[in-house]
DNA sequence: GCTCCTATTGATAATGATTCTCATTATTGT
DNA sequence: ACAATAATGAGAATCATTATCAATAGGAGC
């Protein structure tokens, strides 16, 4: 996982601003895995109501391009975000939504070199239903 | 993989209709993996100039319910299809945008099951740059 | 700390993918 | 063949994301 507090220090190497905005997105995004471009924009916006949306969705871009952070559609037709990490496997309950991350239980570059693939980038997932969830068939829903 | 020639039965045992464009639409799928929704459109309409791209998008939408089929970002930001089949990962070249398919290598459900997880479907990809295009870093833009 | 240069922002229009609406058409049971 | 109604085609509507452009604010130099 990328240590937050670099991050001022690597923008500057990039050539970038370091920015109120940024900082508050980073913020967010460290302490809120998983979330998508909208909630990223309704917390950002608790903090500081001036923010645009486009904004969100241009730093979004921004630290996917500089490898700061990864996204994943986790089930669903939209972006999800999260700080890069080691390659990880997204569990997704379709009932509630929650998310777990564990580890690729096999070596993928050495995978990927095998058939002849310099790999860049991962995206596994695993959509199912959590025990919680597959326990009480009634209620349940996204929280 | 599903078995092109079941696939009438199978709707009419779903209760749904069989048609031209459903038909033509399979066809089209199963010839063809990896295609997204306009690649479909545009062959079907090779071979019907009167179909519309609402029909598309409710086959893919109906046969992807139904399990037939499944969909996949493929590195991209909108879905490709294919039949469906045992669980297996994508290398996708984001240079030439080839597409390989590989069987996981190990058990996903056994895996899932461990987490408490019932998995329901996989998507699982690799995102990197394929021996003939580091081959040659100059041309081999997308086909 | 003050200024200037220009990257970044905010608001909004534009784009692209996908879904919805509704009148017309075609599939299927009888 | 006929009627009942699911499915289609055309286009409007929606949702996520990107582009545009005038206003604002980092940050390098003084």
């Amino acid at each position: 996982m990328i240590d937050r507090a670099s991050m001022p220090a690597r923008l500057r190497a990039e050539g970038k601003r370091v920015t109120r905005e940024r900082e508050l997105l980073l913020d967010i995004i460290v302490a809120n895995p998983h979330l998508d471009a909208t909630e990223i924009f309704e917390r950002a916006r608790g903090v500081n109501p001036r923010i645009g949306l486009a904004t969100v969705y241009r730093t979004l871009r921004l630290l996917e391009t500089l490898a700061v952070i990864d996204s994943s559609g986790l089930g669903e037709d939209h972006s999800h975000y999260e700080m890069h990490q080691k390659d990880h496997v997204h569990l997704v309950c379709s009932e509630c939504g929650a998310v777990l991350d564990v580890p690729v239980p096999f070596d993928v570059r050495a995978f990927g070199r095998r058939r002849g693939f310099d790999a860049r980038l991962t995206r596994f997932e695993l959509v199912g239903v959590c025990d919680a969830c597959r326990a009480e068939p009634h209620g349940g829903r996204r929280p």
